[in-house]
DNA sequence: GAAAAGTAGTTGTAGAGTACATCTATCAAG
DNA sequence: CTTGATAGATGTACTCTACAACTACTTTTC
């Protein structure tokens, strides 16, 4: 509903002629819609996450596909990561554990330093809640076509990759 | 640095040579991809926003969002568009309402409906929080090319459409 | 090599966001 | 007029989160 205005706005066939015209118009509002779509999306992932997968909140998922991602990290690279404030991370990392998801392994040559590693009952909790989250994602992107996924995947992956970077 | 593995395999160039075999690989890696980036933006969105606009978290801005994308709306519609459980809007609204940002106005048709609307002073702390964002997003998207990001509008958008109307 | 500065993580505290159950008020049929 | 649906508010309780202050360890500096 919204978005209908601006989409047909930023629709992929765009006028070439008299480029130098348009192109200032065409980059504004296909970043607005950009801005709206991606917003949106994530007022809803966290709701979207509980109703998929109740036992594992969108949270704990993250911070778990995290860990499993990067075979192993420190409290603060998921800070880092996800933009949260140590002390929060301390208490989800520490909730993990309780729950027998993940467990820490002190660095020897830095005992500040605590590596946390998914258990395997992690990997299992976190194979499922995966499983549940791939299903629907591949269910919403059944018609499309394997170019336009990997196009949409780089894309996503550079935005992501770009804000990163400079913040 | 997470994002690598899996971007390199899901890149712009894909091998259009025997197509049948590698199609269900390209998919998958492109819709695991695809999860992945949007769920990790999904999980920075708040504290990203906190910082950009601290006068107006992830939350308020999306649903005075809501009410000017829409002109007005109910409560009602709010937490439908959003997945969120009416008591949660109705605090929403209410705070926003205590803050001088939105007004009700009822339905003399319908005594139980209250139309929503955006104050004066709530568009201006919108437009306020709107520019900081707007800003932030023309930055990260500054070296994309107009039909680059007329392509992610779209997709974002049809992407969207599409998680709104099966579920 | 001791003091100063930095880093990793925890804990106290407090506030925002959220859901579920329950309530009121209103409307719509029958 | 009763029954059922809809819009919204309230009671309650839990999770997520940040900031400030703390401990413990490591690195730098003079």
């Amino acid at each position: 509903m919204t978005g209908s205005t601006s989409a047909s706005g930023a629709d992929t066939g765009v006028r070439e002629t008299d480029a130098a015209a348009g192109d200032a118009g065409v980059r504004e509002a296909a970043v607005a819609t950009i801005q709206r779509e991606l917003t949106a999306f994530a007022r809803r992932a966290r709701a979207a996450a509980a109703r998929m997968h109740p036992e594992l909140s969108l949270v704990s998922f993250t911070l778990l596909a995290h860990l499993e991602d990067s075979g192993g990290c420190r409290a603060t690279d998921l800070a880092t990561y996800y933009l949260l404030d140590k002390s929060t991370v301390s208490r989800q990392v520490a909730a993990l554990e309780r729950a027998g998801h993940v467990e820490r392994r002190s660095d020897p040559a830095d005992h500040r330093i605590q590596l946390l590693h998914l258990t395997a009952q992690g990997e299992q909790v976190l194979a499922q809640a995966a499983d549940r989250r791939s299903q629907a994602f591949h269910a919403r992107l059944s018609d499309w076509d394997p170019a336009e996924l990997s196009r949409f995947a780089a894309y996503l992956t550079r935005y992501n990759d770009e804000a990163a970077d400079p913040a």
